[in-house]
DNA sequence: TGAGTATGTTCAG
DNA sequence: TGAACCTACTCAT
């Protein structure tokens, strides 16, 4: 589901199925019917990815997605099958159909809007050439917690509430530190982390926080595509590293996981 | 059948 | 700060 990792994940695969090609665009649910029939047998140039925004390049149109909390898409091999009602856009060649059902946003804009919404956001860890100056500018001058700054997408982009609470969690990091607190270690190990946790999770679209030698038998057994977590929906239940019991609270209407013992 | 929940964002008050 | 929005799924009644 949508992290920036997801986001990634999704441009790489429709990189790959689409672009250079013609491509059949439809909207069964109609909501972008309009859109749809300009850019029907168009052919993709190519797809990109900006925190948890999704671009993909129909030459000057290009297609803008956000899932939000329960958009997805649903990819597979070419089909015959019908779309659900609710899909608000297919894209079909004759190998891959792409189904996108209840983003926040699917929307045709210019390349000059694109660069509008870009701007908003904060650097995204994900990318290669990310500015890491600017995203420690936009943490350490703030007064809110980590816990806060790292869901604000103004400040780094495509981390989202799993990412968040894993992140703080591995650097035992108090959720609650502000971010003028911090040092540029602390945030050094933040960022590289969550460099190569989103890197790893855009490989197959799961997200892995979790080192295997901390996994019960029982997951280990699951194995490849399962998820699991140090701290995110684990309330209650013992920590993987001191056994305390993981709990939970509300920071800007979002749940934070974290363990009281570890994260001091 | 209806309430509650979900890895998100925006806008009104 | 809380409600609204987009959808599907689980669980209680």
């Amino acid at each position: 589901m949508p992290e920036g990792h997801t986001i990634r994940h999704l441009a790489t695969v429709h990189e790959k199925w689409f672009a250079g090609k013609k491509v059949k665009a439809s909207s069964p649910q109609g909501r972008f019917a309009l859109y749809a029939r300009q850019i029907d047998d168009q052919v993709m140039t190519h797809a990109s990815a900006h925190g948890k925004h999704l671009f993909l390049h129909f030459g000057k149109p290009i297609v803008h997605v956000h899932l939000g909390l329960y958009g997805w898409f649903t990819l597979t091999k070419a089909t015959q099958e019908q779309p659900t009602g609710t899909t608000r856009l297919r894209l079909q060649n004759d190998e891959y159909t792409s189904d996108l059902v209840g983003p926040t946003k699917c929307e045709l804009i210019t390349e000059e809007q694109m660069h509008l919404i870009t701007a908003k956001l904060g650097p995204d860890p994900i990318h290669e050439d990310a500015d890491v100056e600017q995203a420690w500018n936009n943490i350490s001058k703030s007064k809110k917690s980590i816990a806060s700054l790292l869901m604000n997408q103004a400040a780094i982009a495509g981390i989202g509430n799993v990412y968040r609470a894993e992140l703080l969690f591995r650097a035992q990091m108090d959720p609650m530190m502000p971010g003028n607190k911090m040092s540029r270690d602390e945030f050094d190990e933040i960022w590289c982390d969550a460099r190569a946790l989103l890197r790893i999770g855009a490989v197959d679209g799961v997200i892995k926080t979790v080192n295997p030698q901390y996994l019960t038998n029982e997951e280990k057994a699951v194995g490849g595509h399962a998820q699991f977590s140090y701290v995110y929906k684990r309330t209650g239940l013992p920590c993987r590293i001191c056994n305390t019991k993981i709990e939970q609270s509300n920071v800007d209407g979002r749940k934070l996981y974290w363990c009281p013992e570890c994260q001091i």
